[in-house]
This record gives C-alpha cells, sequence and structure tokens, in this order.
DNA sequence: TTTTAGGGCTTTTTT
DNA sequence: AGCCCTAAAA
C-alpha cells in the first residue's frame, strides 16, 4: 500500500522527503513544492521516531513558520509543538533569553528597531561631541549593520576615507556601549550575539548542539554570513542539515544576504546530496515560459528550467499607459473584469510595485471604485508613532534602563520637560553613572533644575514604578488601557491631530485587541512575551489572506506567496529596474531575480504594466518602457 | 524654558 | 507623514 508520502509527493520531492542522516540541499524552483517538501519531510522525521523538540526549522517570517508547523502537523494528525519551525530572529531571541547573562546583559533586554537604533545612534553621534560628520544617523546606521552582517566576509566597507571609517569604528562603538548600557539589542544582534555566545561558550553550543539533532533552512538563498555561520555551527557534530533555497530568488543581497552559501553548500559540507526540482505546480506554460525567458538574461545562476503541466493557460497581457493615472485605472477596471468574467474572488488577485510610494495612486483608484483592497506594509501598523509611544512606556515598564523609550515619551505628552532640563538631567546621570531614569528618581540632588520641575520627574517615575508593579498582576492589554487613560493619551491626540485623532486612537484600540487575543493564545504570557511579539513582527505577518481582498504589496514582501492573478506595475526603466541599479551589472541581476519571484507568483492570470510618463519628485518625467518588459515577452504578449 | 508654526527633506527593497 | 531646524510666542 501507498503512504501518504508516495501519494503525494514526485519521484524528486519523494527522495527529499526521505533523506534523513547527513547533508541535503535542494533547489527548489519557484511553484516546485518547496513548502510541501518541508513539511511533509518533518512529518516524515517525526513518522520515523524522531522527537519534535529534537527539529529545529530556520525561515525568515512567522508566517512561514506558522503555516509550516500547522501544515505538518495536520499531515500528522496531532498538533506540535511551537519551537518546531521559527524565524531566525525569534530563535536569535530564545537563545538569548537563555543565556545573555553571559555577554553582561540582562535576561528583560528590549529589542531596538531601525528607528530606534537611529535614535540611538544620534546619542552616539552626541556624547561624541561630534559635530555634523560626513554622514547623517541614518547613513552611519546603514553602514554599521553592513559590517555587522558581513562578519567573516572579507569585504571593506564602502568608505573612500579611512578617516571616515575610523570615526564610523569610533560612533559604532559609542552605539553600542549605549545598547549595552540600555539593556538593547538590534535586529543585527539578535544573529550576532548568539553567534558570540555559540564561540566564545562551547557549553552553550553543545547544549544547543546536542537538543537539535535535525537542522531545516527555509528560503536559503537569502541567508547572510552570520546566519550561514550559526547554522554551520549548530550542524557541526552531526550534519544533518536541510537547506532548501532557490538561486534564482535571490532578492535580499543588499542586506548582506550570500548567493555563495547555497551555491557553495557542496563545498562546506562534502558529500551532500543535491537535490533539484524543476516541476512547477502553480502557473501555466505561458506565464512559466516568460519567467524562464526573463531570467536566462542573468549569468549568474545555476541552469534549471521550470516545466509546467497545466496547459498553456492565457497569454502574459501587457499594457503601456499613457501616464500614471491611466495605469492605476486600468489595473482597476482589470480587476473588475477579473472578478466578473472570470469569477475571481478579489484575494485571489494582487498588485506588486517596486517601491511602496507607487502604491498610493492604486489605491486612490480602488478606492474611488470601492474595490475593497489591504496594503502589506507600507508605513507597518508597529512603526506608528502612537503605536511607539504607546510600546514605549510599556518597554519602560519592562526595562527601565531603556534610555531611548524613554526619551521618545518623558514629554509625551508634554509635562513641560523639554531640551534643557533633559540636558541637565543627561549631564547629571554621566557623572553619577546612574542611567537617566535612576537620576530622574533622585531629581531633588538636581540643583541646577528648578523646583516645580524636580518635582514632575520625580512623579513621572513614580507612576512609572507604580505601573511596573501593577504589570505583575495586571494582563498586558488592562494595563496598557490603564496607561492611557492615565497620562490622557487620547485627549492630547485629539489637540495635537484633530484631523486624524480618530484613526489613531482606532490603531491603540487595536493594539489593545491584538493583546487581547494573544493573551488568549498563549494565556502564560506576560508584558516581556507581548514585546518580544510585537518586535519581530513582520508586514508580511499582518497580513491576512482569509478577508476577501485585493493584496497591494512590494514585489519583495510577495515571495513566498501565490496568486491567480498578479498585476505588476511600474515597469519602467528607473522604476523597474530600480535607478539605483542601473549602472551595477550584480544590482541589476538581482533586479531581474525581484522580477522573476513577481511572475512566478501568478497561477493563471499574468499582467505588466507601465507607465510613459510618471510624476515624480513633483515633476512629469518619461520614462522607457522596462528591459525586463521585451525580456518576458519576446512576442508572447496580446 | 517650553511650545508652536513653518519650511525643507525624505524612501529602494526589510527580518 | 513625520522629523529636523529655526525663530518667535507663551
Amino acid at each position: 500500500m501507498k503512504s501518504v508520502f508516495e501519494e503525494n509527493l514526485n519521484p524528486e520531492q519523494l527522495e527529499a522527503v526521505k533523506h534523513i542522516d547527513g547533508p541535503l540541499s535542494v533547489i527548489a524552483g519557484a511553484g516546485s513544492g518547496k513548502t510541501r517538501v518541508i513539511t511533509y519531510r518533518v512529518a516524515y522525521l517525526i513518522d520515523q521516531g524522531i522527537k519534535p523538540n529534537r527539529i529545529l526549522g530556520l525561515t525568515f517570517t512567522n508566517k512561514a513558520a506558522g503555516e509550516m508547523r500547522q501544515r505538518a502537523s495536520s499531515l500528522l494528525g496531532r498538533p506540535l509543538p511551537p519551537p518546531l519551525m521559527r524565524t531566525f530572529h525569534s530563535f536569535g531571541v530564545r537563545v538569548l533569553r537563555n543565556e545573555i547573562q553571559h555577554l553582561g546583559y540582562t535576561k528583560r533586554f528590549v529589542i531596538y528597531d531601525e528607528d530606534d537604533s537611529v535614535r540611538a545612534i544620534k546619542e552616539a553621534i552626541k556624547s561624541l561631541k561630534l559635530e555634523k560628520g560626513p554622514f547623517s544617523p541614518k547613513e552611519a546606521r546603514v553602514a554599521i549593520s553592513r559590517e555587522k552582517n558581513e562578519v567573516g566576509l572579507d569585504r571593506s566597507l564602502p568608505l573612500r576615507k579611512s578617516s571616515h571609517l575610523t570615526l564610523l569604528r569610533a560612533i559604532s562603538e559609542s552605539y553600542h556601549s549605549i545598547l549595552k548600557r540600555n539593556n538593547a539589542v538590534d535586529f543585527d544582534d539578535l544573529i550576532l550575539l548568539p553567534l558570540r555566545l555559540f564561540e566564545d561558550y562551547p557549553r552553550v553550543l553543545r547544549s544547543y548542539q546536542k537538543r537539535y539533532r535535525y537542522v531545516l533552512v527555509d528560503e536559503y538563498q537569502d541567508t547572510n554570513a552570520p546566519q550561514y555561520r550559526l547554522v554551520k555551527m549548530l550542524c557541526r557534530g552531526h550534519k544533518n542539515i536541510c537547506v532548501v533555497g532557490d538561486p534564482d530568488q535571490s532578492i535580499y543581497r543588499w542586506r548582506g544576504s550570500d548567493i555563495r552559501n547555497i551555491l557553495n553548500f557542496e563545498k562546506d559540507f562534502p558529500g551532500a546530496r543535491k537535490i533539484v526540482l524543476e516541476q512547477n505546480y502553480r502557473s501555466t506554460t505561458l506565464i512559466l515560459d516568460a519567467a524562464n525567458s526573463l531570467i536566462r538574461n542573468n549569468s549568474q545562476r545555476s541552469t534549471k528550467n521550470l516545466r509546467s503541466l497545466l496547459g498553456e493557460g492565457e497569454k502574459v497581457h501587457l499594457f503601456i499607459a499613457e501616464d500614471y493615472e491611466i495605469e492605476a485605472d486600468f489595473v482597476v477596471s482589470t480587476i473588475q473584469k477579473l472578478v466578473q468574467k472570470q469569477k475571481l474572488k478579489y484575494r485571489d488577485i494582487a498588485v506588486f510595485y517596486r517601491t511602496h510610494a507607487q502604491s498610493r495612486i492604486i489605491e486612490e483608484y480602488l478606492l474611488a471604485e470601492k474595490v475593497p483592497y489591504a496594503v502589506v506594509g507600507g508605513v507597518s501598523f508597529y512603526r506608528r508613532k502612537e503605536i511607539k509611544d504607546i510600546v514605549a512606556y510599556l518597554r519602560i515598564i519592562a526595562s527601565p534602563s531603556d534610555l531611548i523609550s524613554l526619551l521618545r515619551i518623558i514629554n509625551v505628552p508634554s509635562r513641560k520637560i523639554g531640551k534643557v532640563t533633559l540636558d541637565k538631567l543627561a549631564a547629571a546621570s554621566l557623572k553619577k553613572r546612574l542611567t537617566m531614569y535612576e537620576m530622574a528618581k533622585e531629581a531633588d540632588s538636581l540643583t541646577k533644575v528648578s523646583p516645580s520641575t524636580r518635582k514632575t520627574l520625580k512623579s513621572f517615575v513614580q507612576m512609572m514604578d507604580e505601573f511596573r508593579e501593577k504589570a505583575k498582576s495586571t494582563p498586558t492589554d488592562e494595563l496598557t488601557k490603564e496607561i492611557i487613560a492615565r497620562i490622557g493619551y487620547y485627549e492630547m491626540l485629539k489637540k495635537s491631530f484633530p484631523e486624524d485623532a480618530e484613526d489613531r486612537i482606532d490603531n491603540l484600540r487595536e493594539l489593545i485587541d491584538t493583546m487581547t487575543s494573544f493573551l488568549e493564545d498563549n494565556p502564560d504570557a506576560g508584558l516581556d512575551d507581548f514585546l518580544e511579539r510585537i518586535s519581530l513582527i513582520s508586514d508580511v505577518d499582518t497580513w491576512e489572506d482569509e478577508k476577501n481582498l485585493v493584496s497591494l504589496m512590494t514585489v519583495h514582501n510577495s515571495k513566498g506567496l501565490e496568486f491567480d492573478a498578479v498585476v505588476i506595475v511600474g515597469l519602467e526603466e528607473g522604476i523597474f529596474p530600480h535607478i539605483n541599479s542601473l549602472d551595477d551589472h550584480d544590482k541589476l541581476e538581482e533586479e531581474r531575480r525581484l522580477c522573476y519571484v513577481g511572475a512566478t507568483r501568478a497561477k493563471r492570470f499574468l499582467y505588466l504594466t507601465a507607465a510613459e510618463s510618471r510624476l515624480r519628485h513633483g515633476e512629469y518625467q518619461a520614462n522607457e518602457e522596462s528591459r525586463f518588459i521585451s525580456e518576458l515577452l519576446d512576442d508572447r504578449c496580446d
């Protein structure tokens, strides 16, 4: 009798699933059943008697991790523990929560996002007493992050003057000492600090090596050097590593991901088995032909050609609009046509663009025609001012040494604590070697600050201490409501933002709802757990595919998804490929891979659009048709 | 000393 | 839309 594995997998997939011990790489073309292989393989391992908690699957988004765990558990007919599949970053957090004391932080560390990091770098620059440097705090953050993500690579920083390099080193050092003082880590640290732990504390490494006997890495083409090193260290003893990826879908090189990781796998793991999946189960032939003919123009790739069994299907449609408004109008009428004539649901349709800025005009036209839609990403929920403000309160409650959060809200709503007072407070805290929070608690010793301001500082600290006490016995959603009421945040919003205060209040209500449902799913979760959760959430994670809405997103965000109909807009030289990539061969190939990712999301209908003229920075600008159009179509279009 | 208003600038992609 | 900077009001 055939098992569920033989029944549902083709020979190559089955081979990958049944490979148990030793290194294995699976080159999985777009739509070739990559997720299926991973979930069946996990189920197979467990079926063979391997305990679920000995398996570690690493992905890039929580959504992918959750989906794979769910599918594996429904295959097995029993629930699986959450740690089985997780993101690189949440794995890093888990390691740090257990071991970070070795590195001089405490368990309740906070995770800084990019905005927080930029603020911390500003503080760093300030403490070095630098006037306007050769780069902005934002640029410094990018350079520092880049350096951190290239640990182990011999690429040097892209700076010409060595004086800049020295300066950057100084800023970096100061930034990291601020992070440590604040008991904070940035995104990069979530990988780098576990790596350092593993390198410097062999006992710690051994305990993780012993625990995870089977390691699986999804989207392997997008791992960067530190992530790769982390994985290699974990598998050093048993070499039971399975990586799944597709070099043609590598689109995060700019973030340090290294295509060589997947191309060199066999060198790093001698004797590795390699399986190539070329059978595509997603798209019709004409769509796949277009994608294949596009990607053939890249010189850096492992030769592989996807085959479809789904029949020829519809031709790829091309529409060149005179301007971007006509393009938007075409997108909307196409969506309506697909819904009426092809009986597609809104949720089966997606619009992809190269940059977020392109979404606005599409949204306008969708809104006007009452087509329901959802934008994935953009100004993401957790980066909105009102959300970040309230989260900053929660962070200080969890971790009083968090200076960046303190600076954010100590005067929000206004408590008449301005720049001058803060400077005095900072100077005094430096002198007494106290955190700013501790210094505010002892405001009485601040002789240079007026008595009334001293009182304000003390009562602020007292309030926060009260909240901290309360947090021990109050659920996070209740606590948040109390904070908002106590500080009069809604009233402040109404005063400061008369136009959109209601929207902002709604956002905060949504935040509280998120907490409530998080508590329902995780009854034992405390404030720390919630803060960790929202730090690691990505745009795609918040996308709700069960609602019947047209999806709008960047091509980057579309990775790993599929839709019956896909519209890729703005196929113009300078937009897609992006202007910053035009004069660099490698960057151009990455743009092409990005376009390939977008095109291969489509199951049955693929539309390409471009505008001959587009409003940019207040001026009309004429754009050439993207080279990708002819590479894709090659006379196969309508 | 703090707050407010106005002008300039920004975004390529993100865990 | 939000942030920084500056100058003037409160």
